[in-house]
Formats: C-alpha cells, structure tokens, sequence
DNA sequence: TTCATATCGTACCAAATTGGTACTGATTGT
DNA sequence: ACAATCAGTACCAATTTGGTACGATATGAA
C-alpha cells in the first residue's frame, strides 16, 4: 500500500528532468539518459500529454516539453493522470462500497485519512519537488496526539 | 496508488470495533456484525496478533481483544502488519533499486514525501481514529507553496 | 469424555492490477 | 523520399490481491 506505480516514477523523472534542463527533450532521450524502457516511457508521456501536463511535437526534431508552468503541475494531477484517480480505500470511492456500509466504525476515518493524504500531494508541485532544499523544510505538524 | 489493501480495511473495522465495544469478541462475530468474509477477517486477525495487535484467546468462548491499550497501536503498524511494510516507490527501498539509479532527479523528493506520509500514518492512534471529533480538528500544515 | 467453539498454520487458486512490449499510423524537418 | 518522433491501441506476462479450504490445536461446558 501506499506505493507509488513505476509509470508514475517514470513521469516524475522525465517532469523532473524537462523542468531541470528547460529544454524540449525526445521520449528517446529521457529514455536513455535515466536508462529507462523507451516504449513504457514513451506510453507515460503520451499520457501525461493527453492531459495537458506535457505539450508534444511531433516529427524529427520534436520532443516533450512542460505544458504549464512548473508551479502550476501539482504531483496530485500527475498520479491522477498515470494511475487514474483512486482512493485510500474502495469504500471512500462513491461507485464501489465495501458490505459493512452503514455501520461500519472505520468508513468515516479512512476517508479522514484519505483527504488528508490526498490534500498533501495536492499541494505539491514539480517546482517544489524539484527544488529539494525547498522540500526539506517542509514540516507536516499534526496538532494532535494521543 | 495509494490505496489501502481489503484487509487492512478489515483490520481497522475490527480494531474500530474491538476499541468501542471493549469488548473481546471471535471472529465470526465481527465478521457476522459487519457482513464482511469470515475466512479471511480469520486470517487477517490472526496476523494482527502475531504482531501484538490483538491477544487471543482460543477454544469455546475464545475470542479476541485489544493487545495494548488503543493509545498506543498506530495506524503505521497496522499496516506494516498486514500488508508488510512497503515503500512509496521501490526506488525508496533499500533493496530494490530502479535503473535510474544515482543520476536520478526525482529518487530524493519521492523519498522525502514517503518520508511525510509515513510520518502521518504513523502519527495516527486507534484512539485517535476511533474519536471523530478529534480527527475533524487534524489539520496538515504544509509552510510552504508555490 | 465428548463435543462444540475458536484460534493457528498453511496452502491454494482466481481475479485484478501492473509491468512491459509490439506494431501501425500520422507528422514534420532535412 | 526519408528518418525521426509522437499517437493510438492492442496485447501478454508477472505480480499482487482477494478470497477459500482444511487439518491441527486448545478450551469450556455438558
Ligand atoms: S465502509 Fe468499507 S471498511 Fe467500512
Ligand atoms: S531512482 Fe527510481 S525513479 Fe529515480
């Protein structure tokens, strides 16, 4: 649990990397500069184009480049876009429940949980990401304790 | 991603239950109680007393109860427990290791944000979980933004 | 003692997800 | 024309997860 998928690896280091360099780059390059499979990745950032995360060229001479700015793509909308929005558990989904339903005890603070998580990721963006001092200040303070 | 496994859905219903009643009580009983598979809430209970979780009692009128007090079972070990303990991204595990490898861009912040939600979900009680109220207040701060 | 109730240990299988590949078509610069 | 490169889609293998089965062991009660 709370694992991330190897494409959604995949998409930070090519975002990661498009951020670092500033400069258009082929899904061939990322490929083998970080040494990953060229088909998957090639997938990933097809993927991370259709929605709008990436802007493409097509032909010779085209590439990927950042489709927003760097503050503007959040590692929420990047999991999303590779894994498709999911939940902490099947029973915060509205679509699926799980039998206990109604008087289940665990439903309201798992989805608690969830939005909490969920409300962390969402808050981070590639600019953050890319910039580790920055991250490392980051501090989660939870105002509670038992 | 960042999806809890059914069985750790299970466990949190059962300690959930086990925490409010303060009672012990056999499996069938919560299985029957919240209509979940008797078999498996069998097996995964039986994990969480491996891990200290829960005491057992065997045989006719036999049944199980909280192993230490709900203060001290974090939702980290819970987890840790029953799915093992398993990282944000494999890069992130000491063993395993992705072929980007040193020259990674992204390897470092994927493991300080494992780091950060680790740190929550282990922040977390059965108490605290168990006691709405006081998980409606949590709020993560995160000082920093784009 | 016998029996019903429970946990314990372990093994097993089916379904779903994920990791990874292949191939064809459409664009575009040289 | 041609090579480079993205777009679309289909496919399969490996892994993980969900779920079941069953014999062994312990315990309380009739
Ligand atoms: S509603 Fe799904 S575990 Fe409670
Ligand atoms: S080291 Fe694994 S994604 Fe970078």
């Amino acid at each position: 649990m709370l694992k991330l998928s190897k494409k959604a690896d995949y998409a930070l280091v090519a975002l990661s990397h498009l951020q670092a360099t500033e400069l258009p780059a082929s899904a061939k390059e990322i490929a083998d500069r970080y040494n990953l499979s060229a088909q998957m990745l090639a997938n990933v950032l097809k993927t991370l184009t259709q929605s709008g995360l990436l802007a493409s060229k097509r032909g010779a001479m085209g590439g990927y480049a950042l489709g927003k700015r760097p503050e503007h793509i959040f590692l929420g909308e990047v999991i999303d876009a590779i894994d498709g929005r999911q939940s902490l558990s099947d029973c915060t989904s509205l679509d699926k429940r799980c039998s206990a339903e109604t008087n289940c005890p665990a439903k309201s603070p798992i989805l608690m949980i969830h939005k909490k998580i969920k409300q962390f990721i969402d808050s981070l963006t590639l600019a953050d990401i890319a910039n580790r001092e920055i991250l490392k200040g980051v501090s989660i303070d939870i105002p509670f304790s038992s």
